[in-house]
DNA sequence: TAGATTGTTAATCGATTAACAATC
DNA sequence: TAGATTGTTAATCGATTAACAATC
């Protein structure tokens, strides 16, 4: 699908957001759309958006523009997100169960099916369809891509290690902590205190 | 104590990890340190982190590097982490929970102050210090420059609508929204969804 | 002093954007 | 066809990095 040409990690970052977009979109029940009304949106040039797309492939047609329905396709099959994927979360406190609840998660086709944590008295609860298992059990053979890490930050690089034994594929990672792994797995950061942060450095500012 | 040039957003971003390094290097009884050595733990060059510092002054001893506790002291000031901040958060579900028990808040000098809510069985429910309030009763003078949201979707854009009423400076924003607000306002979107939607797709090329 | 490391400049790299031929 | 908009190239812009004089 993809051509050979590298393509930034700025691109794909933007690629999400496109998806959203042209949902909405679809929601109000507009059929074509051009890279200018959709780049408007997305608060980018129109020779960006149509620039990202062209690392894989050709999309629109010239004079008309975008087939809303066709490029959502599209975009969901550049992303993988066809198939359902499943995640484990590890972590069952406040947060986990954020992300556990978390209505996006479902609406793009991910869904968390397994939990861990290390808490007696977590252990065991059923929440949703699925129970918490202990973090001491969790399998070498998981067969789940992706992992979540939501615990503390002391705890965050055992777990990291255990998900990688487990063949973890990514790790999304909300724990505070530069996880060291594999260079093969992936691993995104999600840093609230950082945010916080910088939101702060331009509220200062000024 | 800025420069006229301009700072990019790239360069502020990283300054919160060169801060937590230097914090957990003086944990460790550090005392000096040289551009070389921070720059590998934040994975960075030492020419970006000396440029990214050099926005902002003068921290280092050519010959010998930097002081950690002088640096840190330089840092905190520039991100204005010396006084207290306070923010208030709307949204009182598991994830605003989730962000009111966040230890990294308290360690950077942020506190929730106050939680607002519009479920009738939340208000008046007291967590830890404060007591969750009517979001109907958010006061035009709240006197707080940061906004935390952690409601759905839906109601996101009416929630910030409100914080911008009641003269907020910035919001962070984790409804996974683009908001509506006035340029003078600075938004921080923490979109979940997207950042797992991105890890995915690293995962299943390859 | 000699060795080390800074702060800053200039070169390089990569990402964004304008422009336009191709095409519906 | 004429008007509109694509996909892509080439120009521009901005961020990263190597190199080095200054200096401890």
């Amino acid at each position: 699908m993809r051509k050979k040409e590298k393509i930034s990690e700025k691109t794909i970052t933007r690629f999400p957001l496109y998806l959203q977009i042209l949902k909405d979109l679809q929601q109000k029940g507009t059929q074509t759309i051009s890279s200018q009304l959709i780049a408007h949106q997305a608060l980018v040039k129109a020779s960006q958006f149509r620039k990202d797309l062209s690392y894989f492939g050709e999309f629109g047609k010239p004079g008309s523009g975008y087939s809303v329905e066709h490029l959502i396709e599209r975009i969901v099959n550049i992303l993988s997100l066809s198939c359902r994927h499943q995640a484990v979360l590890v972590g069952a406190g406040n947060l986990g169960m954020a992300l556990y609840n978390f209505p996006g998660f479902k609406e793009w086709n991910f869904e968390i099916t397994r939990i861990f944590d290390n808490a007696p008295a977590k252990i065991g609860k059923k929440t949703g369809k699925i129970t918490i298992e202990n973090i001491d059990k969790l399998p070498l053979d998981l067969k789940i891509p992706l992992g979540i890490i939501a615990v503390p930050a002391l705890a965050a690089q055992t777990i990291a290690d255990l998900l990688v034994q487990s063949k973890i594929k990514g790790i999304l990672n909300f724990s505070g902590v530069k996880l060291s792994t594999p260079p093969a797995i992936m691993v995104r950061n999600v840093d609230l205190t950082y945010e916080l942060a910088i939101l702060n450095y331009y509220c200062c500012i000024d």
